[in-house]
DNA sequence: TTTATATATGAACTATAATGCATATAAACG
DNA sequence: CGTTTATATGCATTATAGTTCATATATAAA
């Protein structure tokens, strides 16, 4: 297993755009899975079956509270080398898309994602 | 298409063991696809698709000099997204290899690649 | 012009990854 | 207990990507 072998699985595992999406909205605060299904308007399994791949990478981690699993980033360096990439990518023309959408608010635990009690 | 779209296709196309190590060899300086194809030991016509892959994406450009094909990155700062979430990934444990093989030596159109006088 | 060298390309094959569906698991609550 | 809610998982399907082989193209040299 070389190098190269391990930092393509890594770049492979952040180069999706669902994996992106989700790594955006979780570069805001954490979300259980529920929320970043609705708000990515996807199906519960896609996320899920999403996440477990990013989990496997180590590039989030999850805690689970109630019936809720919550998912943030291992290391906010992550959601830097992201948006490094974006701008780079914006730069260098490597795309022709220009949009922004992310970084703006902040979300911790609101509405949907409330903490119930524990019994 | 979004952005999330554009952004995963280039961190895919960088994310691919070959391509990984063309674009380190080429963060040393410029090569040949003959060249790269024998240091990778690898099929000329593999390097060839990758390459044509990378230059899609505006991550690589390529010039001819006789019958030759020299290709370089398009800029730099490719080099230090590659070296830097190399580093991030062994620093997170987002893989278990350590080897380090690459930017210590500096080559430029030496031996095979010499520059043949127009005719 | 013929031959050698360097690179690119297309088609076929194989491998890997993404998606959706159904269902399993698990916690909380009636 | 059974029911609801939240998440995970396995399987089947489809889509995408990597690889090889044969060959085309192009430049240079004999």
């Amino acid at each position: 297993m070389t190098i190269e072998e391990d930092q393509a699985r890594f770049l492979k595992c952040v180069g999706e755009p669902t994996r992106l999406q989700i790594l955006k909205l979780l570069a805001k605060g954490e979300r259980c899975v529920g929320e970043l299904a609705s708000v990515l308007n996807k199906e519960q399994s896609l996320v899920s079956h999403h996440l477990r791949a990013l989990k496997a990478c180590n590039i989030v981690k999850d805690e689970q509270e109630a019936q809720k699993v919550y998912y943030k980033l291992t290391d906010v360096r992550l959601a830097k080398l992201i948006i490094y990439s974006e701008a780079l990518m914006k730069e260098l023309s490597l795309c022709k898309c220009q949009e922004v959408n992310y970084g703006r608010e902040e979300s911790k635990r609101t509405r949907e994602g409330q903490i119930r009690p524990a019994s």
